[in-house]
DNA sequence: TCGCTTGTCTAGCGGTGCTAGGATCGATTC
DNA sequence: GAATCGATCCTAGCACCGCTAGACAAGCGA
């Protein structure tokens, strides 16, 4: 069976040299540059073997953003683990959620912009995701407020980080005062 | 020089029927659906007539999310105009809005979430956008509290409404829940 | 060594945004 | 009223897109 196990760490390998590609040419020239031709020329194969390893262009962009749901829950718990007291966990994981959308705009784009051909808020969100929205509702949760459903305000948080996140990578805001902008969201929403 | 001036009229009608026909087609079938074969189709011209009016698809977008930002800019003031108090105006203010993105989801995509070649944030924004933030500001700038830039607040409240709808509309939320975030959003956030 | 499966590539389909260049229509002038 | 001439519009085509059928070659097991 030696010769199958090598055959089937070779197309691993090569599956994550795909997503690694496209990823790389998302974050380098915008996910409208990730062509078929394009990532297969990157990658010095033909397209239809990206066609092997992914359904379409679609399922790509939606393993990337699965990769960087992972990413983000690591990143968020990183930040919060790192700080004392409710109140300092709100504000580093907001700070953490959009520096990460910041630092890898196609990932986050990948993740909530763009179609990935995933499910969302239902039994058949894949794992990665659940634990990205876990990651928002353990810290979240501690600063809801007497009678405030945890998962309702996580909710309401999470969507006022991704309006922030989203507006300012499209220059409807100017990047500038981002973090007094942290500090008033904290303020205000969070139950101290 | 009357012939001349029933030309313009003729070209100035045909321009809104390119960007009737535009939106219309983009709220029955998305964005995607508006490609210049179909629209031209529609309009019962050919293709190159579009580009003597705009100089591309991002300008029809564009020309759209213009359209869009005048008509969200007049609701949300019906809507604060009718309201009693500055807390029942940031409600109402709320509601519209997000009454708005819902019920004209592909001009509001044209506005926030595509590429329509608009400046934002700075002194070459077109005036109905510059105004849609003015209708924000004029409802918002009441409830920011001391020492709060109203600015910013309008800023941090106009994000938290945008990730609510993009989310929303994205799947990402569940719709049934919006008026309690509602609630939650303007019991915090706003200084009463 | 042979046959066969497995994997890869070439070539091509129908679609996209956009444009060059020719045809036609109509207003202006004689 | 006819001829001219410029504005206006369309046909045809470019390069590119996502995706796939079918030919071909490489490497496996017998």
């Amino acid at each position: 069976m030696s010769v199958q196990e090598r055959k089937e760490r070779e197309r691993a390998a090569r599956e994550r040299l795909i997503l690694a590609t496209a990823r790389e040419l998302a974050e380098q020239q915008g996910w409208d540059a990730v062509t078929t031709r394009r990532l297969s020329e990157r990658i010095e194969y033909s397209q239809p073997v990206l066609y092997s390893h992914f359904r379409g262009k679609r399922e790509i962009i939606g393993a990337v953003a699965l990769e960087g749901a992972t990413e983000m829950a690591a990143a968020l718990r990183a930040a919060t683990s790192a700080a004392d007291g409710p109140r300092a966990r709100v504000t580093a994981l907001a700070r953490a959620y959009l520096d990460f959308a910041a630092r890898n705009p196609a990932v986050y784009d990948a993740m909530f912009q763009l179609d990935g051909g995933l499910a969302f808020a239902n039994e058949d969100t894949p794992q990665p995701l659940k634990d990205g929205f876990a990651a928002l509702l353990e810290s979240l949760g501690e600063v809801a407020g007497d009678g405030v459903h945890p998962g309702l305000f996580t909710e309401v948080f999470w969507a006022a980080l991704h309006g922030l996140a989203t507006l300012t990578r499209a220059g409807r805001l100017p990047p500038e005062d981002t973090e007094p902008r942290v500090e008033l969201l904290v303020d205000r929403l969070a139950m101290v």
